[in-house]
RNA sequence: GGAGAGUUGGCUGAGUGGUCGAAAGCGCCUCCCUGCUAAGGAGGUAUAUGGGUUUACUGUAUCGAGGGUUCGAAUCCCUCACUCUCCGCCA
């Protein structure tokens, strides 16, 4: 959520930055709830303050046993004029509420202009990317089921047997440990979050298509970064411990409503895939310079693989709803020949603590955390690049150096 | 699944109808004392939002959530959520 106050002072420059994303800020109807909202609030606190004034009057003659009829009906009447006021603020409210959710964040200065993902900007590159158009997953191993994934629950799910299954596991225990390395502190979460830590972070009420329902209050999550985030919702952190540095690994479950005919074949785009996640929440100083340091460590992890790669600051028009300022890391998939998303590093700076109130204390007073999330990395898109930019185009996967203390083996048969 | 007990400020925890935004302790901040350190003393210290000469000061709301009773609710009633204990069952 954005600062309200902010928006009132500077109508113009929020819309115009809401623009930049492609979003239509309807700063008149904001406008006039939120007049309308001051008044009637305004209103209800008078009549709340002198109902307590009376009250406490009356309560006083009470006590010495007398009455005054007058006077309690003259609270009669302000306790009607309150329960209509403050219903209708009320409502007023909630309209503005869900408004205001719908928001998405301000893109940050430093972040290229541009309609759509064609005017995102490459920062640097790693690696060799190779030439000749290899085999893609699916074919160079069986091991890679998706006809057994259909049989027990659809398409975009996968079966991994054997050493594959074992080569993604070894990335997973690979990528925590980079992790830890890096002062990270791993946590094992539930795979279900509420209505309220999914409004926290942003995916709710918006993208409720995006996600997998379970039941009324029940979602599945999309990512680690809902739970990692909601860790501290409500809390006041003691600044002494900023930066927070947290981990997990969790399965992460999108509906992919949306998308159907788009990577239909193979691991790119599943319902359900493995994920090692990267969240900070720091001082409001430092988050850039953390978003920096986050997408250091996600790149490391594809460097000691020896995955080429790019780096991709994303324009304000293909930036994610929470997110000020984010860079892609994307991975070269020879089958494709090209690069694809294996991690998307954000800064998030007040939005998601706006919604999930995470804060500290500075001066005396209470402030608003900022919150940055990346992958590090997704291991469905990491095995498939392991696999496909190690393979010998005939019949050998070899494992990356790295890895090796993990699976046990330094190549896989096909 | 059965029975019971709870949910109060950064934390622990008192508070059964007005004098309660809330005792006390811990923590934290400022100052004093002590030639370091430790100990001691005085004061301050919830959040959100509004008004204000943006200082002083001040209105309102918030004691798990929502509703109700009442002139007045942390306190009484109802519904829901969550936590804990015991029993049963089970990975």
């Amino acid at each position: 959520m954005i600062d309200t106050n902010f928006i009132k002072d500077n109508p113009k420059l929020v819309f115009d930055k809401l623009r930049l994303r492609n979003y239509n800020f309807n700063l008149d109807l904001f406008e006039a709830t939120e007049a309308n909202r001051k008044k009637y609030q305004t209103k209800t606190e008078d009549l709340q303050a002198s109902r307590n004034v009376l009250s406490k009057e009356y309560g006083m003659l009470k006590k010495e046993g007398k009455d005054d009829p007058a006077l309690n009906k003259k609270i009669e009447s302000i306790k009607a004029d309150l329960d209509k006021c403050s219903s209708e603020l009320n409502d007023i409210q909630l309209t503005l509420k869900e408004l205001l959710l719908d928001v998405p964040n301000l893109p940050d200065d430093s972040v290229p202009r541009g309609e759509n993902e064609e005017n995102n900007v490459k920062i640097r590159e790693y690696g060799e990317p190779t030439i000749l158009k290899g085999k893609d997953h699916l074919e160079i191993t069986s091991m890679i089921d998706t006809d057994a994934a259909n049989l027990l629950a659809g398409s975009r799910f996968a079966v991994l047997h054997g050493d594959i299954a074992k080569l993604q596991r070894a990335l997973i225990a690979f990528m925590l440990d980079k992790a830890s390395e890096h002062g990270y502190t791993e946590h094992y979460l539930p795979m279900v979050a509420n209505t309220e830590s999914l409004t926290s972070t942003g995916q709710l009420p918006k993208f409720s298509e995006d996600l997998f329902q379970l039941t009324e209050d029940y979602y599945l999550i999309p990512t680690a970064e809902v739970p990692l985030t909601n860790l501290y919702r409500d809390k006041i952190i003691d600044i002494d411990k900023f930066p927070l540095k947290l981990t997990a690994h969790t399965s992460c479950f999108r509906s992919e409503a949306g998308s159907y005919g788009k990577d239909t074949k193979g691991l790119i785009r599943q319902h359900q895939f493995e994920k090692v996640e990267l969240v900070q929440i720091c001082h409001p100083e430092k988050s850039f310079e953390a978003l920096e340091n986050l997408t250091s460590h996600a790149e490391t992890i594809l460097q000691e693989l020896n995955l080429p790669y790019q780096v991709v600051e994303l324009c304000t028009g293909d930036l994610g709803f929470s997110a000020a300022k984010t860079y892609d890391l994307e991975v070269w998939i020879p089958s494709q020949e090209t690069y694809r998303e294996i991690s998307s590093c954000s800064n998030c700076t007040d939005f998601q603590a706006r919604r999930a109130k995470i804060r500290f204390k500075e001066g005396g007073a209470s402030k608003l955390a900022h919150t940055l999330n990346g992958s590090a990395l997704a291991a469905g898109r990491a095995l498939i690049a392991v696999i496909e930019n190690n393979f010998d185009q005939k019949s050998t996967i070899h494992i990356p150096e790295a890895l090796q203390e993990y699976t046990k083996f330094d190549f896989i048969e096909v």
